[in-house]
DNA sequence: TGACGCAATGATAGCGCTACCATTGCAAGC
DNA sequence: GCTTGCAATGGTAGCGCTATCATTGCGTCA
């Protein structure tokens, strides 16, 4: 089924078929009705790789994030896809696993596709994918980090602020012996060397920092507690990199009879559906996750249609949610 | 930059570069240097759009699945995508948000793509996007549920066999009076049926059922359990149609200061990563998510490139995970 | 009345690649 | 020597659509 077969049955020239689909106010309301009638009578799905070739628009948009199943990201993901969807496009998904290599198996098959736009979770660093990517045209937004040097649109927000902003609150709290549970990713390492340098300069006991390296469960976030309360048993309060880990804490501390937070208080980030319905409640950072997503979508199709866009970097800012366990 | 250029470049036909990048095999040592050189030399990267279209192979393969946020699904999706991805398949990812609607706007963009293969959560129920998918031809894998009439290709388990076990499990426990928290959809109706079914035929107390509706979150299960409560005070046991209902329904049992499992023994289903890590640790139904994605690439590969599947249809099962909460 | 504008439709030429069918050159075999 | 076979390369056509530039017919205005 072709839009050939398609116009021979309207009786009209395929062209004319293809505008009466595309452009339906630019063709007379007989040859409307009798194409629309065609298109019903014989299930015909307009082919959008053809149409992609020929236009050089493939309404497409791909989306690269490191995992998906129980990630932060997905809330992004998921607000872009439906937005995008809603304008209609399509969204591409690849998952780099936290691997620098994949991303860039990932990165050049994409390119392939010939994408409207590209959205990465994260900041690209320079290397081969970087250069392609710059080199390609296609639009880019960059997310959930700021740099002054992006390839070339951004909407994130601050770690590094999140870190000290984090510290000064706990301070405030009369915390005084602080630690850090986080995952060995580049944006939680740079949240917890803000948050140690700010503890430092409120003159404060120095950060005890546990890396629980790749694995982001709920059970390295308890494997953590007890690896920290070896090393620093006083310690009145843990910052961690995600709520998951958040809530290995929380469970281990209550499996040792450990109050929270009278006894030891925790933080988590990323305020997942999760933080709020925890006894105790977990505070933690609230990401718009969401407005990211919507963001970019808004960004990357107004650059796929020719339209300047007004905010190419945006700050989303961050809020820190005080509920019962810190 | 295309493959011309290559072609011009290297000195030799367009043809010629084609077959030296996809298939090296077919042409001398010599010209395959030169072709490789031309091509780190411009950052060519093939349009797989233009390739897609002239060889009717798009090396594309489409997903749809209800939510990604927090989604058992995503497991599966996952194991999908990184199984395609490295046989150099690229996945392009739908939600329906649980919108009839909505799915079928999808599948009509996604038959669009001319995708060598859809995978499908769940069972397609007829109607015109069925309908629109047997005529298009392409490979379709459904999947998480079984029916002797699927679209094509179908790798699932029975929620029925799930409802009747738990039942049968959860009665040689010594529990009678048996309750059910679910969220509206299909499948969970299903397993929830036939646990009410087996409880009957076991001759105990009929089952409470109360339905949280389409949201899926821990809210939602802390207040079924208040409602459950309500209804039915003396209630020995809940079968929740996911873990993190379960986790929620756990959670209130806790502010309400209930003893689990000793007063109220809790159920999950999905056995996601947190089941085993809540305190305590939650009994659930363990499905093999991931070997669902990976069986089902397999078999939409496997038909894109013409080779026979031999199982066209699967069980894999499912396994009462006896933890700590019932 | 003729020039002009405008809406509706059509013809043509690609988009960038691969399928398919030559063509070439060279070694092997009778 | 001539056929045969085979590996390496090239030419051509076309995948299904849209951009671009005609063309047609009709109403409008000086």
């Amino acid at each position: 089924m072709t839009l050939r077969d398609v116009a021979k049955l309207a009786g009209v020239a395929p062209i004319t078929a293809s505008r009466a689909i595309n452009t339906p106010d630019q063709v007379s309301a007989e040859v409307l009705r009798k194409v629309q009638e065609a298109v019903v009578r014989t299930g015909y799905v307009p082919n959008r790789m053809a149409g992609g070739l020929a236009s050089s628009r493939s309404r497409l948009i791909a989306a690269v994030t490191p995992s998906t199943v129980m990630s932060v990201f997905m809330g992004t993901i998921e607000a872009l896809n439906g937005t995008l969807f809603d304008a209609g496009y399509q969204l591409m998904l690849g998952q780099t696993s936290y691997s620098a290599e994949r991303e860039e198996a990932l990165l050049e098959a994409i390119i392939g596709r010939r994408p409207d736009g590209i959205f990465l979770t994260g900041l690209l660093p320079p290397g081969k994918s970087r250069t392609l990517l710059m080199a390609s045209g296609i639009p880019v937004v960059e997310s959930w980090d700021l740099t002054p040097t992006p390839i070339d649109m951004l909407i994130g927000f601050s770690h590094s602020d999140i870190g000290r902003e984090v510290a000064r609150y706990l301070a405030s709290k009369g915390h005084r012996k602080m630690a850090v549970v986080r995952a060995s990713d580049e944006r939680a390492e740079q949240r917890a060397r803000a948050f140690s340098e700010e503890v430092l300069q409120l003159g404060l006991t120095p950060v005890v920092e546990v890396n629980v390296g790749s694995s982001r469960s709920i059970t390295s976030g308890r494997d953590a507690l007890t690896q920290l309360l070896d090393a620093c048993p006083d310690v009145e309060v843990v910052f961690c990199s995600s709520d998951l880990l958040a809530l290995g804490v929380l469970t281990q501390a209550r499996v040792l009879n450990i109050d929270v937070p009278g006894r030891l208080a925790i933080m988590g980030f990323g305020d997942t559906p999760l933080a709020s319905d925890m006894v105790p409640a977990l505070s933690s950072v609230r990401i718009n996750g969401e407005e990211i997503g919507q963001l970019a979508a808004r960004c990357l199709m107004d650059r796929a249609e020719g339209r300047e866009v007004l905010r190419p970097m945006v700050d989303v800012g961050f809020s820190v949610i005080e509920r019962d366990s810190a």
